[in-house]
Order: C-alpha cells, then structure tokens, then sequence
DNA sequence: CCCCAGGCCGCGC
DNA sequence: GCGCGGCATGGG
C-alpha cells in the first residue's frame, strides 16, 4: 500500500489536472489599491461572512460594502451595527455576524496581527470557530494550516477511509504534506471544487476523476 | 414543498 | 468532551 504521502500528493495532481488552479482567496485588488486598504481584511471578512453561507451570497454582501467604501476593518468599525447589518443582509445571519465582523475587525486590526497572532487566540475571538481560523490563518496569514471543512470531511472518508474530529483530520492533512502554503491553498480549493461536482452527499460517481483511488469501491 | 450553502455559539448532558 | 437548536438569506 503506497503511504498516505504518496496518495495524497496523487490526488492534488490529479485535481489540480482536472479542475485547473482555483486561485483562491478571490480578493479585488483594485478597490484596496484605490482606498488604501488591505486585501487581507478582505479575506477577513469574507471568512466570517461564509460562514455556513453559499460564497454568492457573500459576493453581495462584499459588494454591498465596497459600493459604500467600507470594505476594511476602519470601516466596518467605525460604522453603526443597524448599517452594518443592512449592508451584508444577503450573507445570512446578517445579526450575529454584524456583530462578530466587528468583533474580529477589531481583534486583528491592525491588519498585520495575521502575521503573528496564535491560533488559540484567534479561537477565543468570538464568531471564529476552527475553520475560520484556518482560513485567516492560510489565506491571510500565509501560514500553513490546513482548511478543513465539511467537504474535506466528506471527501476523505470516502477516498481513505480517514475519519475523525476537526483537528484530527487537519493534522492528517499538515502531517502528510510538505509545509507548503501554496500547496495547502491550492488543495483546499481543489476538494472544494471536486466536491461540488461530484463528491456531494449523493456523490456522481459516473465520470468521478479519482473513481479509480476511491475507498468506497474497495481500491 | 423540501434541502443546502466555504459554521459558530451556548446550552445540557 | 459531544450533540442539539438557533441563526437567515438566496438557489436548486
């Protein structure tokens, strides 16, 4: 049996040949060149605004802002929650994240603390569970943590028969690949991609591209 | 009508 | 530590 090195190196070669580069985290460049601002608080806040949240949705929501030059943590914190709240209505639970965008803003401002700051503490920030703080973490941060979501979940399950809690599965992840955050930013984008197209949770395992690795078939 | 989406918190056990 | 209900919009 190859080791889980090998296979999981195979297969983002295999999804990156499928799917292409995903070029995650998408961010406007020109609008923080124009307002002076960091795309990193971009990816901020669209980590708290995705949360549980189809990314359209949040697209509105990061529109809504950018159309009143709000989006940066000054901004966001400087502005009336009411407002706030009407601003990312479309992104869902448009209360609770009002408050916690401001929450995090206000944690990591200035933008450069995801340079530093622990994953603990980002943890006790309220509204940042596991995910989120991976997400800031490698896609703010440039550190490699690895994203686990639940299709990343899903995925290796099915692929290798690997379940188990959070943190399991994303040292599974960080143990078995080179510390690479181009890597880890890449891979993420990539399951997620799969997933959508075939590994839902009826998965379409007609045409899969990894049918031929997959556990579930006994391979 | 249903289920789902790039989760998290607070609570009870 | 784990499971559950609540949170809310927009699409399929």
């Amino acid at each position: 049996m190859r080791s889980f090195r090998d296979r999981l190196l195979s297969l983002y070669e295999t999804l990156l040949k499928e799917y292409g580069a995903q070029g995650w985290w998408p961010v406007d460049r020109e609008y923080h060149s124009a307002h002076g601002s960091d795309e990193r608080e971009e990816i901020v806040i669209g980590a708290v605004l995705t949360q549980n949240t189809a990314w359209k949705n949040v697209e509105r929501a990061l529109s809504n802002l950018k159309r009143v030059s709000a989006l940066s943590f000054d901004a966001i914190l400087g502005m009336p929650l009411p407002e706030l709240e009407r601003l990312i209505k479309p992104s869902g639970y448009y209360r609770q994240k009002a408050v916690r965008l401001k929450e995090v803003c206000g944690s990591l401002n200035p933008v450069e603390k995801v340079e530093s700051i622990s994953r603990e503490e980002l943890l006790s920030i309220k509204g940042v569970g596991r995910e989120t703080a991976d997400a800031i973490l490698l896609y703010a941060g440039e550190r490699p943590y690895f994203v686990i979501d639940a299709y990343t979940r899903r995925l290796l399950g099915r692929l290798f028969g690997v379940d188990g809690g959070y943190e399991e599965i994303r040292k599974f992840f960080e143990e078995n690949l080179p510390q690479d955050v181009s890597l880890f930013k890449e891979f993420h984008a990539l399951i997620d991609a799969h997933a959508k197209r075939f590994c839902r949770k009826r998965p379409i395992c007609d045409g899969c591209p990894v049918y031929g690795i997959c556990g579930r078939y006994g391979l």
